[in-house]
RNA sequence: GUCCCUAUCGUCUAGAGGCCUAGGACAACACCCUUUCACGGUGUGAACCGGGGUUCGAAUCCCCGUGGGGACGCCA
């Protein structure tokens, strides 16, 4: 049997960073047993979902760079199969038909709560041997009830979290179709997964309470059931649930912020999954190495320290000419033109260890790129008359040496022997003269990327 | 309130009864390297929630507490 596995998410927002490490590891799954990931919209609340959700859903896989292999399935086009599948229940007896009123359904719950006990559908309208039902109301249109067993337990052995058991007792007769006859999730969920030949159904913690039910409506419609691994949640890094007030929560937020597709994709794996003591590992080793029997089986805390370290490492690996365009992308957002040329590429590969991400690099980049003027104040620290006789100096002996690293750093030893200072004493305001910033990579590097004409017509604003 | 899940350094985690005087990573701190800022290197401090069992032996198994989380919708 192949293993097929699913993500469906419902496009009430944005693919968040929790959806985003379970569509990750459902697509490791598939991907590790040579299986088939799908990808289905759960679509039936028509009332929040929108089609830009769909496509920022869609978006967020694709930057993280989880294909699908089947779908997007949209759960509103299968309407008339779950209209078939609610038809064959009533008439196996397997669901019924409800005229229980919203305003008895909520009198219902307020007494219960006042006697602290848990809120449940009292079964009025559940037809049994030897039972006489209510009369039924004129002008109400029903909903059907799934009709759960009453006795016994429902278990199964979680994938992460081990066996798990709910009695029957502890389950109501969950609604299965609107009084329009439109169904609702939990019974979407169990045909689509009957349909799609799902295998392994991993979702989020906060399901574990609805799959007794939907193994329930799973057995009474015959079919075979998936295997479940619940996970559980991501919390933002002070601790709490995440919060769209608080915390990066969309992933394409950490697009924005300047984080690699493989760094995010990387440290995702690593909250709530191990591999002994490997902390960077690339995707196709994460899919050699996934399995469910390495889940954390408790909530994680999002630490962007770590992400931050992570994204750092990836940065400095990362190839330059994707670094490039990516810098590119970011400069030209704040208005600077630059085009991905084998210039940006060496200024890039010269910068691309310093930066723990791609806003920082593209910041650290252009000085380089486009002239800045230092500030008053650097200039008063800097060009000193010392520092300025530096210059004067290592301009002369630049205008005619061979334009390479080794030769660049010997005219900036040659300076530092003639006027009898040590090395800072020139690479500094030599760096406030052509970058305007006292800091930078290795100066010669700077030097000899940056090429003789900018760098003698930077110096010469200043002598 | 009821049900379900969960509990190892500040954080992510290793750990499948003896390999644990509990390992790694991030962060912190110290030192080293250094042409500035970083990188990097070396080292230090830092944890098995509490109580009972089971066992020759428990971070690991069981029970009870406590803390944390989730669910209890004609949302998904």
């Amino acid at each position: 049997m192949t293993v097929r596995t699913r993500f469906a998410p419902s496009p009430t927002g944005y693919l968040h960073i929790g959806g985003a490490r379970t569509a990750l590891f459902s697509w490791a799954y598939a991907r590790r047993h040579g299986g088939q990931f799908i990808l289905r919209i759960e679509d039936t609340d028509v009332a929040r979902s929108t089609p830009e959700a769909v496509q920022a859903i869609l978006d967020g896989m694709k930057w993280l760079g989880l294909e699908h292999d089947e779908g997007p399935f949209y759960q509103m086009q299968r309407m008339d199969r779950y209209k078939a599948v609610i038809a064959q229940m009533l008439a196996a007896g397997t669901a019924y038909y409800c005229y229980t009123s919203r305003e008895e359904l909520d009198a219902l719950r307020a007494e219960q709560e006042a006697r602290k006990e848990k809120p449940r559908y009292d079964g009025r309208w559940r037809p049994e041997p030897g039972k006489t039902l209510p009369p039924v109301p004129t002008g109400i249109e029903p909903v059907v009830r799934f009709k759960n067993p009453t006795d016994g337990a429902v278990a199964w052995d979680d994938a992460v979290k081990g066996r798990i058991e709910f009695a029957n007792s502890e389950l109501d007769d969950l609604i299965i179709a609107r009084p329009d006859g439109t169904p609702t999730y939990n019974f979407c969920v169990v045909v689509d997964d009957w349909d799609m030949g799902i295998t392994h159904v991993i979702r989020g913690d906060d399901h574990v309470n609805n799959t007794p039910r939907q193994i329930n409506i799973l057995k009474a419609l015959g079919a075979p059931l998936p295997v479940y691994g619940h996970l559980s949640m991501i919390l933002g890094d002070d601790g709490q649930k995440l919060s769209k007030r608080r915390n990066a929560v969309a992933v394409t937020d950490y697009d924005d912020a300047g984080y690699l597709r493989d760094a995010i994709v990387n440290y995702l794996a690593r909250l709530g999954w191990s591999h002994g003591d490997d902390e960077m590992f690339s995707r196709e080793q994460f899919v050699e190495w996934f399995d469910l029997d390495h889940i954390t089986s408790s909530a994680a805390q999002f630490n962007t320290e770590k992400l931050n370290w992570l994204n750092q490492q990836y940065l400095k690996t990362a190839d330059a000419v994707y670094l490039a365009d990516e810098v590119a992308k970011r400069l030209a957002k704040r208005g600077v033109t630059v085009s991905n040329d084998a210039h940006l590429q060496n200024v890039v590969a010269l910068y691309k260890e310093r930066a723990v991400n791609l806003n920082e690099l593209a910041d650290a980049v252009e000085p380089v790129l486009v002239e800045l003027h230092p500030t008053d104040e650097m200039k008063a620290t800097h060009f000193t008359e010392t520092g300025l006789s530096a210059l004067r100096d290592l301009r002369d002996r630049l205008v005619a040496v061979s334009w390479e690293k080794a030769a660049l750093s010997a005219c900036i030893k040659e300076t530092c022997a003639a006027l009898g200072v040590k090395m800072p004493a020139v690479a500094i305001p030599l760096r406030v003269a052509v970058l305007g910033l006292p800091q930078s990579p290795a100066i010669d590097a700077v030097l000899e990327v940056m090429g003789r004409e900018s760098v003698l017509a930077r110096l010469n604003r200043f002598l």
